[in-house]
DNA sequence: TTATATGCAAACGCTTTGCATCACG
DNA sequence: CGTGATGCAAAGCGTTTGCATATAA
């Protein structure tokens, strides 16, 4: 998770202007729990007048998936959504499968596996994408649909 | 990898139909070395007579990942494709960015670090997706364009 | 002032669907 | 025979693009 502030700093400091709209998106997807889709942020931003336009939304998430503040998830289900995320390092995402609630872990210690399966198969391993999927603390506190 | 007959055992073992055009996606597929998308299966159909068509190589697409016989693999730059798989119990796949050949890993010890992640963030990891990208052996062996 | 970002709507690629026909078992 | 599979083409979804206009720096 990021705050929209971070989100103003970077792509200040990525030399890239400071618009309205992408203030907007911005805050928008700061304020997201979990991961979402372009159309559930063109949803949210509609309450704004002007309203941010979709192709604007995509160039904007593509402009933060470009600085790391934003990252593109695989659900299990086949489709896809974005997670806001801090431009750490090497992370990767938790996500919630009841609620959709999205968060980072940092430093798995997966290097040695990499390495093992690199003698195993041959291959030299230069990017890897892990996704974990499960139920957070929160829905497994809660009966259904309490969160 | 799987062979055409795995794929037609499969079948008929989850009381399917064994049908032409199944039979003939099945080889297509066994011949693939690496990922391959719809497209790609419907093109190599084409060279048969009748020529299954392009749902058809979608809906057996779709069997077959319902069979554990195929899998999707999600590449880095965002598009998608499938990879013909056995149906063990678990495994991921690397897939090597020049050629796009694919490779099977199994057992990769994964487990102990899930459990830190279900220690470290309270969710209970049910799920995982891990996609590994290099370069293959023969690829590294290679100039460039050799393969 | 001037490059950049925006908006619109149409184009896009990939995948799914409706419905009549065909064929495996 | 009867149900499940196929083919076609059109619809669907999420995403990208072209171009004129607006705007941040």
């Amino acid at each position: 998770m990021v705050g929209s502030r971070e989100i103003v700093e970077s792509l200040a400091g990525a030399g890239r202007r400071l618009t309205g709209a992408r203030r907007a998106v911005a805050e928008v997807i700061a304020a997201q729990p979990g991961h979402f889709t372009a159309e559930e942020v063109l949803a949210a931003l509609r309450t704004l007048r002007p309203a941010p336009g979709r192709a604007t939304v995509f160039r904007s998430l593509d402009l933060l998936t470009s600085l790391g503040l934003v990252e593109r998830v695989d659900l299990p289900d086949g489709s896809h959504a974005y997670v806001a995320c801090k431009p750490a390092e090497h992370h990767h995402h938790v996500v919630c499968e009841q609620c959709g609630r999205s968060d980072e872990v940092a430093d798995l210690g997966l290097s040695p596996i990499l390495r093992r399966v690199e003698a195993r198969t041959g291959y030299r391993i230069e990017r890897h994408r892990l996704e974990l999927f499960g139920v957070c603390a929160a829905c497994r506190a809660a009966p259904a649909g309490t969160g």
